[in-house]
DNA sequence: ATCTTAAACTAACGTTTGTTAGTTTATTTT
DNA sequence: AAAATAAACTAACAAACGTTAGTTTAAGAT
């Protein structure tokens, strides 16, 4: 169940592969070369290409809802609770950028994992509109469609993966508070 | 150069099946069941696969820049620039969802039309800052990082179509007004 | 009635795909 | 020194891939 240290290589390999070029366009073969070894021999290592991917997905999945579900406990207001998702996706969107692209564009290849990585995303989901409407409930939060907010600001927070890499200037908590100004206080003067 | 009717038709089948697999993963056979004919069939109409992905990607490219061209010539306020282009993102997402997947996740398998792509793509975003910057400015925009603001409005409109099929119940102007509120003015009271 | 054309078909092609089986090599454990 | 293990290898597989060639079918034009 716990992956050795090659495994974990090959799955980094893999990783930055299917961003470039998505999962289905990737070959075993462009992963072992890769590696610098042949294809058959990462079975020595993983089951199977699905197994590689399901590996990135589901661990990124399950720290999204580790992450939500310690930041609705916490006693916060609904602003400070949405400040903090919004430093979730940054922490773990700069910690693994390429497995991140898997995540939003992938995971319809999953099979066995499929329905329960959906599940994580509908919970997850959840999670966030609850907060932003028991922010509106309370005042803190415009009195507009939830949906819409919701949907807004998880598109960005989703892209954030393809923009790190080109923005190394900015750090993390640099990056977290300029994005928190601009989710929720908008860009107009 | 002008495409028949039924070339028409596979470019809407195949715009279909790729939103839901991505281009790598729908096989010619796969937009022949869906056409109701065989895969060989398919080649009265088209050249090949490619030509089915340039042509969703470069048309749709191509009304972007469009777009903003027309936008940047007008004489209004940046702000209004600024809803003029979440209005044209609206309009066109919601006139092609399906086509609108490709343009975002499978613009990386053009051959001959990458570079075209690639640059219209840096236009469209050059005017995009532009607009941003100016409006900095003329303080009509927060002084805040153009490249986040940039990054953050575009990232919610380039993922319009994933939202806009499961929100039937709002028609085009009044998702571009609430959107234009979201995004300019945010979601803190 | 004949000719032309559009659009389907069957059959096959050479490649590439993910994967398995069995073997070799090098390192570590006994 | 012998045995065991980890991790690479070669060779091959059946299935699926995009695509081509040549043929049939049915409708419209002459």
């Amino acid at each position: 169940m716990n992956p050795t240290p090659r495994k974990l290589e090959i799955i980094a390999i893999a990783s930055a592969l299917f961003k470039e070029k998505g999962y289905s366009a990737v070959t075993m073969r462009d992963i072992a070369k890769a590696m610098g070894i042949k294809a058959a021999s990462l079975y020595n290592h993983i089951k199977n290409k699905e197994e590689i991917l399901t590996f990135i997905i589901i661990s990124l999945a399950e720290e999204f809802i580790n992450g939500i579900d310690h930041i609705k406990k916490e006693n916060n207001s609904c602003v400070d609770k949405l400040k903090k998702i919004i430093a979730l996706h940054v922490d773990i969107s700069s910690n693994n950028t390429n497995g991140m692209a898997s995540l939003n564009n992938d995971w319809m290849h999953l099979k066995d994992q499929l329905d329960y990585y959906l599940t994580l995303r509908v919970n997850y989901e959840d999670s966030f509109r609850t907060i932003i409407i028991e922010g509106i409930n309370k005042n803190e939060i415009k009195s507009l469609n939830p949906e819409i907010m919701l949907f807004s600001t998880l598109s960005t927070l989703r892209s954030l993966y393809m923009w790190i890499p080109q923005k190394e200037d900015l750090d993390s908590s640099a990056l977290a508070t300029n994005l928190s100004e601009v989710l929720l206080k908008g860009i107009n003067k």
